[in-house]
DNA sequence: ACTGAAATGTTCCTGAC
DNA sequence: GTCAGGAACATTTCAGT
């Protein structure tokens, strides 16, 4: 996998602008990366060549980061998913780093974002079960200072699609 | 790609049994589903057949639901990421229907769980910029009677996978 | 800038061993 | 598990529109 690098100079900042086509073929793939060209250019009603080139464009702009398969959590034993509200007192650049560390070396941690507001973080956690939660919960807690945390246990997963909204 | 039958005697209730050459086959095509056969069965230190029937068989289980591309939201102009807390004082059946239903056909929610606890249902919603969240808000509230709503707002990403800890 | 065709190399997938 | 081969596909190029 290619790392993002924030430094280079890819047009992120500046929205790409894409066409009725482009927007036709980033929401193909984004449904099914398996899909052949042939398929695609049918499909959007154009013929291989100027589709390639588009794809291949999409790519180099960085608005297609990767091709990726999606497992199933439950096939694999995942049937616990909780959401991590996180409160702390320690503001500190050094507290920040080992705890963003400690997020990014936790495979079981799928998300995390640092909020605006009152609550600081929240984290996406897909494990086993409650129990290797508590485990996960204790682990994480041992290694950095958390003030506060609050777990929001899935019951069920109304919607849950890689698939950005194409404006 | 082989269609998915929603009535097929698929084993994914009982989590799927998988050996380290499996492990090692699926985290590859979670990180990248663009290398080839014979790419996947170098690094996993086996030759094509067999990493195909492999494949083939971890496709048929359900492990593997299907590949994707996956879009750089800033690249598309969608910088702003909200975590959405929803608290409902009605619990019937009918109102859960229409505001299951109202989640799914908006494209903005990537994501919504039924939670545990006081607070029903969570939601990540993908839009452009606060006016635009303010207007999925509004045209939310509009169509289902929401009791009480906490948005969450999103100042970086610090960590986000597709790619499930395999256990 | 797109179409259609064609050439070439690569990869997939099957079947034999 | 290995190997080989035909089918399918991706990736260029090129002439015509």
């Amino acid at each position: 996998m290619a790392d993002k690098n924030p430094s280079d100079l890819r047009a992120e900042r500046t929205s790409v602008r894409l066409d009725d086509v482009d927007r036709k073929i980033l929401s193909l793939l984004q449904s099914d990366a398996s899909l052949s060209l042939d398929q695609i250019a049918e499909r959007v009603g154009a013929s291989k060549t100027p589709v390639w080139n588009r794809i291949r464009k999409l790519r180099d702009a960085g608005v297609i980061l990767r091709q990726v398969a999606i497992l199933d959590p439950d096939a694999l034993g995942l049937e616990a998913c909780f959401f991590v509200l996180v409160r702390t007192s320690e503001h500190d650049k050094d507290w920040a780093t080992r705890f963003l560390q400690a997020l990014r070396d936790r495979p079981e941690v799928i998300e995390a974002h640092r909020l605006a507001g009152d609550i600081d973080y929240i984290l996406k956690v897909q494990v086993r079960n409650a129990r290797a939660y508590d485990r996960f919960y204790q682990s994480l807690i041992g290694e950095v200072k958390i003030h506060n945390v609050t777990a929001l246990l899935s019951m069920e997963e109304i919607k849950a699609t890689s698939a950005l909204p194409i404006p």
